[in-house]
RNA sequence: CGCGGGGUGGAGCAGUUGGCAGCUCGUCGGGCUCAUAACCCGAAGGUCGUAAGUUCGAGUCUUACCCCCGCAACCA
């Protein structure tokens, strides 16, 4: 197989609360193909952080009486320990307040402005003069126009009316309660509009394996027509604005958190001494997968092509969105409100890792919400993974009494097996299909164990102990390419299995045993959860 | 006509380009004793929400209709 240069791209956790069980459940097929694509020899990049700027963050930090700062420090700190504990194996997870990434996305900024792909406007913005600030849409509240309610002037809580900047006067300071006025405020916008073609074009092109809803989303505004974006926000928590009269303005977070998977790769590839333009720009036989939940779907599909795009610099454009949607629990949409969120790291705490991440990708919300349960996760970690994939180890490496695996003679449907195994999750998981991906995988855990049983090495161990030992052995080279083709699933349970059989490293191609092996310390893999 | 998702054996789901309707659990019957009472074999059970249409052939495409769920903020 040709080597490509492999970014993956996982959605940046918001540094104001816990990331859940939700985010685990989209972010984890990054991590599937991070090491999915590493075992196949692929030079891969496998990057995130937390995204530690914008307004929520204000806000919690002054309802808490800290700073920003020591919100987004604390919640980095956690996100990354949960993720850590998930085995996401991130080749770098950074964060969004380093100085590093905030000097490189003001130098690609200024790059943009020199190309003319950012431009100032003047407008007419809401305004508290008692504050003496500009308002963004979410501190005022006004009377909606259509429906009467009183509503924070995003968009209509009754009627979803979405107000317009005339609605914004005389609305109320969420801050102080004063009136709002409409003054004239400069900003500085990025050109989207620019771009319509190309990204349509590439969209078309690039699409063919985005979920559903990537290509709904993407298509419905390609459809309306790309608009331009305000990039600068009156705020004092954030990235600089490297353009003259703008100093007291910061970047938009989601401009300068998308850039964040280049200077992420930058500081990366600065620290192993590697060249990080081959992964991002063209000609490099290069490939971007961006994973994320379907909110995100536009912020990477358009706005962050389109920054790409403004640099003018041979960048690479984003292939792959894969993107899933929401995880309910317990039927009901996660909300913090109704403190249903399940902390990721609550739950890693509480259960194996392993089994939590293969029943998220196998019952995960890939292309419609799915729903966690608790007794579902149980069922699948006492049901399929202990009864089967466990037990199989289990009752093949404690066989009663043995201490040794002997080579044997290999069986040719074993092999044929194992390779057609390979070969058809190693389609699944390109097609991104992780769900399907891991039933073909556990396909080869109930052909051992039917294997097994057909072949009764507890009758053939007292009437023929060749053939015993063969049954065994081929059992055994099962489990060690098991330990293989599950690696991208469950990393610590085969690394166990290689720990055991001692196998060096994962990869991706049918492995053989060449020599005996001698059995210690063997113990289960899995432990069964009682209700 | 606000937007979006969905209706498939008892439960939870899979069905990608239309080609004899699958999986897991549960139920019933049988086998085995190596193994964390785990494993294997067999059986019962579905007019794929309703109606019409396209087609040699539709769960899968078209149209109409019925029902369920989500859509302020925190939050993916």
């Amino acid at each position: 197989m040709e080597k490509k240069n492999i970014i993956i791209g996982g959605a940046w956790p918001y540094g104001n609360s816990d990331i859940h069980l939700g985010h685990i459940a989209g972010l984890i097929s990054g991590d599937v193909l991070a090491r999915y694509f590493r075992a196949n020899g692929h030079e891969v990049v496998f990057v995130s952080g937390t995204d530690c700027h914008g307004t929520p963050i204000t806000e919690r930090a002054k309802k808490e009486k800290k700073s920003p700062k020591e919100i987004a420090e604390y919640y980095d700190q956690r996100d990354k320990q949960a993720l850590e504990k998930f085995h996401f194996s991130y080749d770098l997870y950074t964060n969004t307040d380093t100085d590093f990434h905030k000097k490189e996305v003001m130098k690609m900024f200024e790059k943009m402005y020199e190309n003319g792909y950012i431009y100032e406007k003047i407008e007419p913005q809401a305004y508290c003069e008692k504050c003496s600030k500009f308002l963004s849409d979410r501190e005022i509240q006004i009377t909606c126009p259509k429906c009467g309610t009183q509503t924070k002037a995003e968009q209509c809580d009754g009627c979803q009316y979405v107000p317009t900047i005339q609605d914004m006067e005389g609305g109320i300071c969420l801050e102080c309660g004063s009136k709002t006025i409409l003054k004239d405020n400069k900003n500085l916008y990025l050109a989207l509009s620019k771009f319509q073609k190309e990204i349509e074009e590439h969209t078309a092109k690039s699409n063919q394996l985005w979920r559903l809803n990537a290509k709904n989303e993407t298509n419905k505004y390609l459809k309306q027509g790309l608009v331009d974006r305000a990039v600068t926000r009156d705020l004092d928590w954030g990235v600089d604005i490297p353009v003259k009269g703008y100093e007291n303005k910061k970047m938009y977070v989601w401009i300068e958190a998308v850039l964040g998977y280049i200077t992420a790769t930058q500081k990366w590839c600065e620290d192993k001494g590697k060249d990080w333009e081959k992964f991002w720009k063209e000609e490099n036989n290069n490939e971007i997968y961006m994973v994320h939940g379907k909110d995100n779907i536009v912020f990477h599909s358009i706005i962050f092509n389109a920054l790409l795009l403004a640099m003018k610099d041979n960048y690479h454009l984003v292939d792959n969105i894969v993107s899933s949607e929401y995880l309910n629990v317990n039927d009901e949409k996660i909300s913090k409100s109704k403190g249903n969120g399940i902390p990721a790291i609550e739950l890693v705490e509480n259960y194996h890792a392993d089994s939590l991440r293969f029943h998220l990708i196998n019952n995960g919300p890939e292309k419609k919400d799915s729903n966690f349960t608790i007794e579902s996760f149980i069922a699948t970690n006492n049901g399929e993974l202990l009864n089967k994939f466990g037990n199989l180890v289990n009752r093949t490496l404690k066989f009663k009494g043995i201490e040794e695996i002997c080579v044997g003679k290999q069986d040719e449907n074993v092999t044929q097996k194992i390779e057609q195994t390979y070969q058809r999750v190693g389609e699944a998981i390109e097609h991104l299909e992780f769900k399907e991906a891991s039933d073909i995988a556990m396909e080869l855990v109930e052909f051992a164990n039917k294997y097994y049983d057909e072949k009764q090495p507890w009758v053939q161990r007292k009437e023929n102990i060749e053939e015993f030992n063969n049954t065994i052995y081929n059992c055994t080279v099962i489990i060690a390419n098991l330990s293989n083709i599950f690696e991208p699933f469950m990393p610590e349970v085969c690394s166990k299995i290689r720990q055991y059989l001692k196998i060096e490293k994962n990869t991706w191609e049918m492995i053989e045993i060449t020599e005996n092996i001698v059995l210690e310390d063997i113990e289960p893999l899995f432990g069964r959860i009682e209700k």
